[in-house]
RNA sequence: GACCUGGUAGCUCAGUUGGUAGAGCACCUCCCUUUUAAGGAGGUGGUCCUGGGUUCGAGCCCCAGCCAGGUCACCA
């Protein structure tokens, strides 16, 4: 491993510490009896505290020094007092131990005692300090000037994604973006809860990939020997649960799809499922604006969201638009009782592009996207989406045509997605065996499995449900403004980093090396037309082999000569 | 998948027809006992993403590739 100059100097002061007896990587439990923002909201003079955090700043001078302690609450200034530590002759614990051999990103705890600089900042006196952990790679250190300008910020999303922990650690607006995530699912899991609903689990490893159209993730199962799919959704689960009797289901789905990577997609996601008995998507479109309202104040104080240049309120009601209406109001074409050639020529009309492969429903869909989807900026219920693109939903009690759908939009992208949940058997199993169709003609879209045991489950009978599926990544991107669903991921999947390369010799440089053997040294211009290399693969060679010290170039009276090592 | 932009010190970034790689911070050595982007003096630190090519000479120009970000396409 190339360790930089900074890593050397570190393990050099790691060594130092051995030899002062001072256990860099001690076991023992450090008696934390404060946090520092526990010191700051109670703050009394001269109160005794023991604290411990990463020290990530210091103004040195001389014989005092101000430092920064950072723990998970946030940052408490420090006063190192070279006498108040050293009380003795031995100034050692000062003037070496802290000042030297000390970093910033070490884990130190402190005891001492609070009191208030003459500028006024709340500060610890510290009057014995531990060395936890000493951290060997340096931290990026930002800082922040008396305007409150960054410098210096961490920003490169490579390297923060990558290295999620050192953005942890020097963004705090990084980390309040992960306390709002886990926020909102708590908020979620209560809001459920009270009402009796029962968060349960179901399987990732599915036999058959059902509740959505897109492409998984397979995997083999050795003892079995079959093929696994990694989940797509867990709807079909949930409602086997359904018609095992219980009254409300939910879980928290880590769903995966094997499927484009880009700001808002990312392989793993995780979706939100709730099913509810003898409720329909009307019950559930109440249910849905009282949840989000009630997320937007747990998780921001406020039902009032910004997201780039909008701004968004989550408060209730939010209004209801047919998906006929939504595309009259746009595109002042009224699709309803028109034929499908009517509507293909509408979409031509309206510049939509669309083909011949497409049926009356991918149609309106496409109209829909395309012309109607990015006017909803604040929360729009969508209802009553065509039959043919909903094989899991209930056809519409007034109208054969449409299912009761609903989605719902914030700015122009959809956050959740419900039904009146089809729970006729029979048309269920009509329904995927015309997906098998599609999907035999060659639409990628389509389902391209029966799941026979879901149909098994619902000839036994489930009540009246209502679902729906919530995108909780997405949601959390609107509650705290981030475009990217990779800044709200702690872990967003990257392409493996390049591995190191070896420093190894190619043919040209052991060649080289080789006539250089056979006479340890010779002018490099010799050298150089022996070896019979373009000018810049030389360069290249000559200086590979000087970098690693197998041999030295030296001036010698003008000339050049290339000597041996 | 297509196109655009970028990759230079630990971090943030400059880098002029193509002519010895720079700054601030960090780091190291010294001075400094209530500072706060502390200050002062001196110093160290580089695979200029990788590999080819053009050239006397490439961080810069050309070709290919890798990685990231963005736009679009595809996809829930």
């Amino acid at each position: 491993m190339q360790l930089s100059e900074l890593e050397l100097i570190r393990r050099e002061k790691l060594n130092q510490l051995r030899e002062l007896g001072i256990n860099p990587y001690p076991a023992a439990l450090y008696p934390v009896n404060h946090t520092s923002k526990q010191i700051k909201q109670n703050f009394e003079e001269e109160k005794k505290v023991t604290i411990a955090g990463r020290l990530m700043s210091r103004r040195i001078q001389g014989k005092a020094s101000f430092a920064e302690l950072q723990d998970a609450q946030g940052r408490i200034q420090v006063y190192f007092n070279r006498d108040e530590i050293c009380q003795g002759e031995d100034k050692t614990l000062y003037n070496d131990v802290y000042k030297k051999l000390l970093d910033i990103g070490d884990f130190v705890g402190v005891e001492g005692e609070l009191f208030t600089t003459q500028v006024g900042e709340k500060t610890v006196m510290v009057k014995n300090f531990t060395l936890l952990s000493k951290a060997l790679k340096p931290l990026p250190q930002p800082r922040v000037d008396a305007e409150g300008n960054v410098h210096d910020a961490f920003t490169d999303p490579e390297q923060r994604y990558r290295q999620r922990y050192a953005d942890l650690v020097v963004n705090p607006h990084v980390k309040e973006v992960f306390v709002k995530r886990t926020r909102l699912f708590n908020a979620m899991r209560n809001f459920f809860n009270e009402r009796g609903y029962f968060e349960v689990e179901t399987p990732i490893l599915q036999p058959i990939p059902g509740g959505a159209a897109a492409r998984p993730f397979v995997t083999h199962h050795n003892s079995l020997d079959i093929p696994l799919y990694m989940r797509i959704a867990n709807e079909l689960y949930l409602k086997r649960l359904i018609v095992g009797g219980f009254d409300g289901v939910y879980e928290f789905s880590k769903n995966f799809r094997n499927e484009g990577m880009d700001r808002t997609h990312n392989p793993e996601f995780t979706a939100m499922e709730i099913y509810v008995s003898y409720k329909d998507y009307n019950w559930m479109m109440e249910f849905c604006e009282e949840l989000l309202e009630y997320c937007a104040i747990q998780v921001n104080g406020t039902t009032e969201a910004t997201f780039g240049e909008h701004k968004i309120d989550f408060k209730a009601a939010y209004p209801r638009i047919t998906m006929a209406d939504a595309i009259k109001k746009y595109t002042s074409f009224d699709i309803t009782g028109k034929t499908e050639a009517e509507i293909r020529k509408a979409a031509k009309d309206l510049g939509v592009p669309v083909d011949d492969t497409m049926g009356k429903g991918k149609l309106i869909d496409e109209i829909f996207g395309e012309k109607c989807e990015g006017n909803f900026i604040q929360p729009t219920f969508i209802t009553d989406y065509p039959k043919e693109m909903s094989p899991l939903c209930k056809e519409h009690r007034d109208n054969p045509e449409l299912t009761e759908r609903f989605e719902l939009m914030v700015c122009g992208k959809e956050i959740a997605n419900a039904y009146s949940e089809l729970n006729d058997p029979i048309d269920q199993r009509e329904r995927f065996e015309a997906q098998l169709k599609l999907a035999e003609k060659g639409d990628d879209e389509a389902t391209q499995f029966i799941d026979f045991d879901f149909l098994r489950a619902l000839e036994y009978g489930m009540p009246p449900t209502s679902g729906m599926g919530i995108g909780m990544d997405r949601l959390i991107m609107f509650l705290t403004n981030n475009a990217s669903i990779q800044e709200v991921l702690f872990f967003p999947q990257m392409r493996p980093e390049k591995k190191v390369v070896q420093v190894e010799l190619n043919e040209e440089e052991k060649a080289v090396l080789e006539t250089l053997k056979k006479v340890e040294k010779l002018p490099l211009e010799e050298l150089k037309a022996q070896s019979g290399l373009s000018n810049k693969k030389w360069d290249k060679t000559i200086k590979h082999l000087t970098a690693n010290k197998l041999a030295k170039v030296e001036k010698i009276e003008e000339v050049l000569i290339v000597k041996l090592l």
